[in-house]
DNA sequence: ATCGGTTACTAAACCAGTTAAGTAAACCTG
DNA sequence: CAGGTTTACTTAACTGGTTTAGTAACCGAT
């Protein structure tokens, strides 16, 4: 390949007119040729190709996008420290299946993280105003979350990861997460459990009250005496502490569902630590089914969903937004229970035995495992009674 | 704010020349108003700002970047399985604390999920010819690596993770990993362990050489029996496989290394599942000391270092090179052996006593140091030594 | 031979900024 | 007050592509 060098041993990188010069074209023509646009001929087209190629052309992306050219590029801004953002298994699980759909077509993925709504806001105009990206991807969306309607303003083309709150024209991808708590509370139920707590997330997060509103709802449907919801923030340290609140109270929790895996992960340390068996004393479901679920022991029963597999519906959907397709709503696969060692009936002096009107379930070791592997069948939700 | 609007309906963004008319002045000194330039009355740039703010102008990044302006944007490219990355805590955290950095700069990371080496020179030569980024962060660097190579020809400013080699040109981040597994090795010689295994990283990669040589060194050192080291690939599924197959074998050993967490909470998995007692059967150390080793029981004593702070430290080396100063090589601390309850001396019948020619040291608790100030002395571990 | 239509190609405008060069007025100095 | 410098501003060239309008050559059909 040759290259051409400057004076300060810089290297200049080739333009078309240096490609035109060398094919003895104008540089019309050569843009032409190299966009598979009609107007050369089939011999000039080879000939420019091949001179581009030999000398090293790429194109400039910032021309090219001067002249109303798409970025290829996708942006994601993330409202949180960036230094927590490493130990959010979702996140990057998210993101990498975001990247697998974006890596077939060579869009790359611009990540900022920003410290608060209002920077988020100005990441977002600043994008549309640079066209630094062709489309953005939201998510933890909150209760009227302002950046619908920003992001409408600006008619940059938009993917909602999550239940839309009341966006007309942006995209949407979301899962019934209502549909997956009623799953666990019915199979604690039907396993015995009278007396089940939630370790939930931020509550000022849509998702957060869908499951709580769920979850309460799915508990007095079902009998369940006592049904609490601690609100954590998803770390370790605060499902820790949540647990520790929770085992220690006088009529404490046979069961505990928690928001993610990293919570329900610390809360199985801290029942280890109080000297508790899991799942003899207490039965842990945890969100979101990261390896480290199946890695603890004992490993632990999870509401599973595929999160590469949302990232990259998200992706495939934003891309298509992009590419001019009117944004819809589409429903992801519900998160389905996987049952683990960390459930089970709880010890008989602390629940009897009588069964609610629902037939409980033959229930024991479910395991679930190969379902998930091509993630064929995106329908069938999870099978929802009453 | 005004928005003009275009009949489709589509905002218009509104351009200097809007400005410049609305002001009543030129391009050019709207230009210079707007970027602090000299060459404009101080009551002229106050109207210009106030024009450009009232009508939400926007510099376009496209025709900035035409006239050579930087990108504020930083690329990696990660060379790896795009749903791989979600599970691998390393990379995140080490993103995180680039974003930290890049994040108080309002510089943007473009993440590129590559498939092999050829795609991955590709992009950093397409980043090069569309300016699209104004840098590079190359990590898992490979003996020989021809991206180094590709990278100075391009002179593309570039920080390289990890031990350089023989680069001239580019900057580079590096930890003594060598140092690192010597304390690891050390600590595990004065508890009395003879028979240390290690499940060693991708053997093509420079820094697991880079490792398994030092392993192997200070062993002899140490005057321990056996000491061998099993390629891995920092799955948790590998991991998993070799301490099976370690634990299973006649002479097995009584303390084991992992390359990365991943592996060692496998690991830690495979030992309770064939019913041996940890630490009292088998210490393990973990490489990398992210939250899962404190989460799981016992918690893994770790060879512990500040990813975020290491990537942080990368992205500032790196905005340097592109501000123009020289690449150099920085030492980043070297791992830190932070002890918890999966080390302990070898029971009885395991190992002798005689302590071999270095004296070893006190060895227990050597809480960490103190180096690098910003962070505090990431402190205290937990007591739990034998 | 001429007309219309297609094909292959070029010149030049355009995208939205930056910046070198130029100009007119104000200001300073001897 | 002539001459030089500074200041405030404008014009126009430039970045590297895309795209429109235009031209010349060639084709088949009158």
């Amino acid at each position: 390949m040759l290259t051409s060098r400057s004076v300060k041993g810089e290297v200049k990188r080739p333009t078309i007119a240096d490609v035109a010069r060398e094919a003895g074209v104008s540089q019309a023509s050569v843009s032409f040729a190299l966009n598979g646009q009609r107007g050369v001929s089939e011999s000039t087209r080879r000939r420019v190709i091949a001179v581009a190629k030999e000398i090293g052309w790429n194109p400039n992306g910032a021309a090219r996008a001067l002249s109303g050219a798409a970025s290829n590029t996708i942006g994601i801004a993330l409202r949180r420290p960036a230094r927590i953002l490493g130990i959010e298994p979702f996140f990057m699980e998210l993101i990498s299946g975001v990247e697998a759909e974006l890596s077939t077509r060579s869009y790359a993925l611009t990540l900022q993280v920003v410290a608060d709504q209002a920077a988020e806001l100005a990441v977002y105009r600043r994008w549309w105003g640079e066209r630094r990206v062709d489309g953005v991807l939201v998510c933890d969306l909150r209760v009227d979350d302002p950046r619908i309607h920003v992001l409408e303003e600006l008619s940059l083309p938009t993917v909602v990861l999550g239940a839309a709150a009341g966006s007309r024209s942006l995209g949407n991808v979301w899962s019934d997460d209502a549909a997956a708590i009623v799953e666990a509370v019915e199979y604690l139920a039907a396993l015995g459990h009278r007396r089940i707590a939630r370790v939930g997330g931020l509550p000022e997060l849509l998702h957060t009250a869908i499951r709580t509103d769920a979850f309460a709802e799915s508990c007095r449907r079902m009998g369940v005496e006592a049904a609490v919801t601690i609100s954590s923030d998803y770390t370790g340290e605060e499902g820790a502490r949540a647990t520790r609140r929770l085992l220690s109270s006088a009529d404490r929790p046979t069961a505990v569902i928690y928001d993610n895996d990293i919570m329900a992960v610390a809360g199985l340390g801290v029942a280890h630590e109080m000297g508790l068996s899991v799942p003899g004393d207490v039965s842990l479901v945890a969100w979101d089914d990261s390896p480290l679920c199946q890695l603890v022991h004992p490993a632990l029963t999870a509401l599973s969903r595929d999160i590469p597999g949302y990232g990259a519906i998200a992706a495939r959907q934003l891309l298509s937004v992009i590419a001019g397709s009117s944004a819809e709503s589409i429903q992801d696969d519900a998160p389905h229970l996987v049952t683990r060692g960390s459930t089970a009936a709880p010890s008989p002096k602390a629940a009897p035995k009588p069964a609610p009107k629902p037939a409980p379930k033959p229930a024991p070791t479910k395991t679930a495992v190969g379902k998930r592997s091509a993630r064929p069948p995106r329908a069938a939700t999870s099978p929802r009674t009453s």
